[in-house]
DNA sequence: CACTAAAACGGAGGCGCCTCCGTTTATTAC
DNA sequence: GTAATAAACGGAGGCGCCTCCGTTTTAGTG
């Protein structure tokens, strides 16, 4: 009876609103993302837990504090992924004409889908769990690929009658196809096949 | 060089005709799939394999060698489950008028799911993953619904305007509902409704 | 019956999962 | 600076997974 808990349970700050972290925890964390990371990629989302820890210098604990379940991980490493494939097109757009920003982000598409292949039964799983998940994170990739062909048509460089959707749809071929030993080149072409086209009439409507 | 295989490997009897087990594997591998439908029924399809084996008597290595994965042991249970499911059918339609045998076999149906609730999840990606399996289930379960259903309709006993299908349709909605706790009373009155139903205007069309 | 080859057994061993809790560290107050 | 406290750490321990291989049992054969 010596001390009491403060009265009620007072502050529920917002769903969102991620609580800063103690410096050591956030360091671990940012740690233990990136390890996963590649942990994941070279050894399928079944890479011992154990080893990640190990390789990022910190206790089995220690992840499983900051990541309740495998799954917790994984999302976690799949979401930063997305991200930085978003991130990349806003730095292509920068640096390049959008016609060429366009192009080189779809080559990078297809090299992130390419690391995920081996995930694949995994990942749908996962997805199919957590469907928001999987609806994030295809409206962001949306998102990305939209602008840069929108700013490639304002630019004139590729045709005006294509929208975001046909191209994803297209890049969807990629994902979805069997995971034959030249899939990464023939992916590629596709990319340029799908490059030629959208150049192809550029400037006007393809109904001429 | 002493010994040789024999020429080549010349016998392919059928990828269906099991070769006959020694008997004491087969005693042992009855014994297993036993004491494991009561395990995933007690426990979920993740009970422990390790005592699985041993209230079964045999070691570990034997259930590995009888089924080399989880997935294997879950599958032969729910193949056998659904066996047994389909087999009361003809067992009530022996025993009682068809009316009769109809109600107390979706009865049954009921039961069956109710234990299979907790499994949903698990049950769900193996039927994804493995979807012949569904389809072999699915297409016994509404034979066997439509044999009493035919029965029921030729003795006169329910509408004549109605077959598997539909019941069937009306039974799915049993195993999709929301998981709560008057689950089971909520699906028994369903089956009585259906049946109420399916008397009423017995021997004669609905249109009347 | 005895003998043999093939089939089946079973459990030790190595690894990974995850929890629990005593120890350490960052932060805040003085 | 020091002290106090909440936060975070980390690894031992218990359990389950699955493989591997020496031992046992069965089903033929003479």
């Amino acid at each position: 009876m010596a001390s009491q808990p403060p009265a009620i349970a007072r502050d529920k700050p917002d769903a969102t609103a991620a609580k800063p972290l103690r410096a050591d925890a956030q360091r671990n964390r940012d740690v233990l993302v990136e390890v996963a990371a590649v942990a994941f990629a070279a050894h399928g989302v079944d890479a011992s837990l154990e080893e990640i820890a190990r390789q990022a210098g910190v206790g089995i604990g220690t992840l499983y504090r900051h990541f309740p379940t495998r799954e917790h991980l994984v999302e976690v490493v799949y979401r930063r992924e997305v991200e930085s494939l978003c991130a990349a097109a806003d730095e292509l757009a920068l640096h390049h004409p959008p016609d060429i920003a366009l192009e080189q982000w779809m080559r990078r598409f297809v090299d992130y889908i390419a690391t995920k292949r081996g995930l694949a039964t995994s990942l749908r799983i996962l997805l199919n769990t957590n469907s928001t998940l999987f609806s994030d994170m295809s409206g962001r990739v949306s998102l990305a690929l939209r602008q840069l062909i929108e700013a490639a048509v304002a630019h004139g460089s590729i045709r005006s009658d294509v929208d975001a959707s046909d191209v994803l749809h297209a890049l969807g071929g990629i994902y979805s196809a069997p995971d034959t030993e030249d899939w990464r080149d023939r992916s590629r072409r596709l990319v340029s096949l799908l490059m030629d086209g959208l150049r192809f009439g550029a400037g006007r409507s393809a109904k001429g």
